[in-house]
DNA sequence: AGACAATGCGAGTCATAGCTCGCAAATTTA
DNA sequence: TAAATTTGCGAGCTATGACTCGCATTGTCT
């Protein structure tokens, strides 16, 4: 007797282990990108490295493209995750603070796997589905807008547009640089880094008294703990 | 009679040529390149754009990478160049007229071939020679580096090293991402661009009276060293 | 257990790209 | 003009890498 079709979804356990060894790969396409770079990484040698035959690889990621998109999104899910993290928590800080914070969590992000990041940035050509290893950029300019849309009064330029664009775009770079290729600048002295960057910033942001005629007259410096 | 050596240098005539051709043969990468993309820029598809057999690049590239590498270097010349006579110009101007002489400077340069500046900064892996595609910055930062001592008495910034580090990766990063991947923003409006990024870079260098914003610090740790 | 589906495997195929090498054309020297 | 040398040519060699496909193993259901 002919049984129900078999083309059921899979079981649990089998949805584990198609999960688990797309996590496998993806550790194993980062390992041999960081160790061999982006030319050496075949997928041959990724399926190798992930103890997998090719032809599994092929089961889970339709072309190298694919797999490595996967790991950009999954790198850039990790950067994202701190900087909402401290979005949140600065929610109620002054702006002076609240910037300093966002920078610090922007240099963390750097941090979470620089190694590969810097693979990312100067090897992984951006074509197809790797152009999206830009679009972190993306998501981060309407989280930030829409806190320094909370911060309105706080701040005295004029388009909200630009001025996160140029923000956003300004401390990425920065942090980019820093970590990636400067990082003995930072060795002992994150903190003298991130100080400047967020004076660049909040001077942008909030013009001294007297440079925009009155227009931010009080200024209410609530000190750090001022959640 | 033995004759003297035939391997005397070059005729002039025979110079000229050679000096042709180098130039015909780049000429024939920045097309492929913008057109095709780096990865369908084979040597083949180079040398046929440029009119030229496969066998006549090689003598006068060693391979693919050099030659790539060469038409980086010309372009990044062209680039410095602008920034160059810019900085000759700017010499006498107070400091606010001078930034903004500059960032408009940086602005035209990347306009000199944004097409193929774009492969290069998206599609062009940095390994080897290439690597010196970032070092344009590297010049940049020398001679900024330059002017800016000249005006030191207009900047209150202690350390000058990671100032100009700063204002040359912030600067180049904006320019860069708002004329390759935001030109819409600067079509009518390219002096609003240059107005908003001279006052970020200005008000940086030299904070006016009373308004240096305290930085929240956490845990900040007194040292000398640059960033 | 037995049968059938799903998953895993990896040697091999196919295409492409970088680069070479022996010959031809052109240019120079005497 | 004839010999010698330089410059140009492009078919083809070699290597490599993305991807496939038929078989083996594992797992599930009755």
């Amino acid at each position: 007797m002919a049984r129900a079709i078999p083309t059921t979804p899979r079981k649990s356990a089998t949805q584990k282990r198609s999960q688990a060894m797309v996590e496998t790969l993806l550790d194993a396409t980062a390992r041999v990108l960081t160790r061999e770079g982006y030319d050496r990484a075949s997928t041959n040698r990724i399926a190798a490295t992930a103890g997998v035959s090719v032809g599994s690889l092929y089961q889970y990621f339709p072309n190298k493209e694919a797999l490595v998109a996967a790991l950009v999104a999954r790198h850039n899910r990790q950067m994202l995750e701190l900087l909402r993290d401290a979005l949140k928590e600065v929610a109620s800080f002054d702006l002076a603070t609240a910037i300093g914070e966002l920078v610090r969590a922007a240099v963390d992000a750097h941090l979470v796997d620089s190694a590969l990041h810097r693979i990312f940035a100067e090897q992984v050509p951006r074509l197809g589905q790797l152009a999206k290893i830009d679009a972190l950029q993306q998501e981060t300019f309407l989280m930030v807008r829409a806190y320094l849309e909370e911060r309105r009064a706080e701040i005295s330029v004029p388009d909200l547009d630009s001025a996160t664009a140029i923000c956003v775009t300004a401390v990425e770079a920065l942090t980019h640089e820093f970590v990636i290729n400067r990082p003995e600048a930072l060795d002992g002295d994150r903190d003298r880094f991130i100080g400047e960057v967020t004076r660049l910033i909040v001077g942008y942001l909030r013009p001294a008294d007297g440079a925009t005629p009155r227009v931010a007259a009080p200024r209410r410096r609530a000190r750090t703990g001022g959640l």
